[in-house]
DNA sequence: ATAAATATTTAGACATGACTAAACTTATCT
DNA sequence: AGATAAGTTTAGTCATGTCTAAATATTTAT
């Protein structure tokens, strides 16, 4: 059996994994689920026992197959909840992460092929991210950050990469949204903020909210 | 903050009082979550420190007002998601019990609110047991075991008051479910066991799958 | 190439919730 | 009433998952 503790943890190594190359260093794990780096030496012991992860002392750490295999099904139970949360319980897009991290837990394979069949098969959670197969691969996306796209590109939001209540009211505040058609306008290189239009009005947004809106170029 | 050991307590305490009158002993807690009488006396102590029930030592337990809310309120969502469950994912009445049990400890009181408006307020789990309200009442269903009917009395199955696999199989074998309309033919003094009809067939079923059916007199 | 800074692990504690064995209370039987 | 049985609590231990402080390893900078 696998514990709570365990599965937050596999949680977190994929999701860094996900952003960034490489082994994923101690450090990291105690900074994603706030805890400190002498709990998480402590977990990737027994996870490594557990044969979850590939672990060398010292050198960071990466998931094994099955450690992948069981992290990217929570994944996949966590946005499948939230599109449930959404679409059928009337949740806002910005409501919805906390009950998803308790319900991804819930175990029951069952329960997960019969709510992905009463959802109709979505490909995407309320935030745009792609839901994982049951088989364990995540679809890609073929979508670039705002931050990194040209000056005077135009493209349409196709989701956001931070499910934080925060951001996702601030942007609900912008007008923006999955399905919103933006240009971006300027980059201003003292503060790497960007100029963007959005349904013919000028907005202007930081750097740290750009890179999380992910864009298909029209 | 409740724990979930805490809640499993509560809701074991609140499953106990009601079955029987009077203070619950330390030893029915042990049997119902079948843990050792020393765990319990240890819990106890823990909950009477959190004043969610009034506990003397040697002499039984029985929920506080607040505890009393705690475990009704996770009755009801357990409830809730067993009709769910059934209605909305396509579970049979047999297989829902378990993942119940791990839904009935999600946190969010939002959540079980829009759970009971997407399920339209049911009145009555897939069992017939009857959902508690918000305000924490629990609706009286005016029923009587089958194995305390008098013989040749006719009646409907409102409802079963065990949640086990084997028992709600047992019982679709035999054609029994909610609605289903019987006759009580014969009490036999040696066993208990009674003759009973359902559709014109002859049955006869054990006092132990009797008094788990709760009958609506007609 | 060595010192300083940074990252990681080990050691030792603590809280939770479980266990067994032993001690103690209450109930029952003659 | 006293002995025995049944029920309950206490004492001591264990596994899990966390923490802080100290020790050790690795990386970076001079």
């Amino acid at each position: 059996m696998i514990t709570l503790a365990e599965e937050n943890y596999l949680k977190a190594i994929l999701s860094i994994s996900l952003n960034e190359d490489g082994k994923v260093s101690t450090n990291a794990i105690a900074n994603e689920i706030s805890t400190s780096a002498a709990s998480v030496s402590d977990m990737l012991k027994k996870l490594q026992e557990k044969k979850l992860i590939k672990y060398e002392k010292y050198k960071g750490v990466e998931l094994s197959e099955s450690g992948q295999n069981k992290a990217i099904n929570i994944l996949r139970k966590h946005r499948l909840w939230e599109t449930f949360l959404v679409n059928k319980l009337g949740f806002n897009w910005s409501e919805v992460h906390e009950v998803a991290e308790q319900l991804e837990h819930i175990q029951s394979a069952e329960l997960i092929d019969r709510l992905d069949i009463f959802l109709e098969h979505p490909k995407f959670d309320p935030h745009g991210e792609p839901i994982p197969t049951k088989e364990g691969k995540i679809p890609s996306t073929n979508t670039t950050p705002l931050n990194e796209l040209q000056v005077n590109t135009k493209g349409k939001i196709m989701g956001v990469s931070l499910d934080e209540k925060d951001f996702l009211d601030y942007l609900t505040k912008l007008d923006i949204t999955i399905g919103t058609e933006i240009t971006l306008l300027e980059k201003i290189n003292f503060d790497k903020s960007l100029s963007i239009k959005i349904a013919n009005t000028k907005q202007h947004i930081s750097n740290d909210v750009a890179k999380h809106l992910l864009i298909k170029i029209s």
